[in-house]
Parts: structure tokens; C-alpha cells; sequence
DNA sequence: GGTTTGACCATAA
DNA sequence: CTTATGGCCAAAC
């Protein structure tokens, strides 16, 4: 019989879903693409959070998404420099090498709250 | 409708 | 530290 398909993380809704987490993040913290994949279930789509979010410049819908909370795993902005300037407006700390640190600033999903969000978002 | 390009991360050598 | 590879796409050209 068919191979059976385990369910996906990237469905129709993903990138909803991506900029519901990402809404979750308070000023002040910060969060990475990876974690973000993992609160969806799939550290490995890591790489479609940043398309989601490559996207939504395109689409103009950024308003509610403070994407510049989000870093990559080394601590390090990605893509536009006013990201720093931002984070820092927030009091977000950065390093020498222009990095945060991520055990410090790092925000954690609690699953309720992500869970609600991701409900809110489909 | 094929090719190109793009906000990433973990792992191995 | 660097380089290479694999991993669930989707929009623009």
C-alpha cells in the first residue's frame, strides 16, 4: 500500500501561523529562525521561516509582525542593518561582534500561549 | 511552466 | 574557525 505521509509543518496556513509566533515575542526579547521552526514543529523549516518572512516584506503586511526580534542562531541580525538600531531601541544588548545573546535575551514559547496563537491563526 | 533566488540550521570533515 | 551538504517551498522572472 501507499507509503503513509507524516503530517507537514509547512501547510497552506504556514506563514499565518509563522507571523502568529513571532507576534508572541515581547519587546525587550528575542527569538531565532530555528525556534520558531521548533514552536511549529520542525526545527528543519528553519529555512521557510525566513522565506515566510521574505515574503511578508512583499506583501506589506508586516504591521503587527515585529520580525526584527527574530535573529538567526548565532545571535547576529540577518538582512537589514536598522534591525540593530531597533533591538537596541528595545534595550537589547549586542556585543564586539554584533551579536545578542541569545541565553539571555532568547524568548521561550510557553505552549498554552502558542498553542492559542496558532489556533487564532488558522 | 521551467529556472532562479531567497530573512536558515544542524551535521560532518 | 571554514566549507560542504541536506532538509518539507514559493514567488518572481
Amino acid at each position: 500500500m501507499t507509503a503513509r505521509r507524516e503530517p507537514r509543518v509547512v501547510t497552506e496556513g504556514f506563514h499565518q501561523r509563522v507571523f502568529a509566533v513571532v507576534r508572541l515575542v515581547p519587546a525587550g526579547a528575542v527569538t531565532t529562525y530555528g525556534d520558531v521552526a521548533a514552536a511549529l514543529g520542525a526545527r528543519s523549516v528553519a529555512r521557510h521561516v525566513g522565506y515566510a518572512l521574505a515574503a511578508l516584506g512583499r506583501h506589506g503586511a508586516s504591521d503587527d509582525v515585529p520580525w526584527h526580534r527574530v535573529l538567526n542562531v548565532k545571535g547576529a541580525p540577518v538582512g537589514d542593518t536598522s534591525q540593530r538600531a531597533l533591538l537596541e531601541a528595545e534595550g537589547v544588548a549586542f556585543d564586539g561582534r554584533g551579536r545578542v545573546d541569545l541565553r539571555r535575551y532568547g524568548h521561550r514559547f510557553e505552549r498554552e500561549l502558542l498553542w492559542e496563537a496558532l489556533r487564532a491563526a488558522e
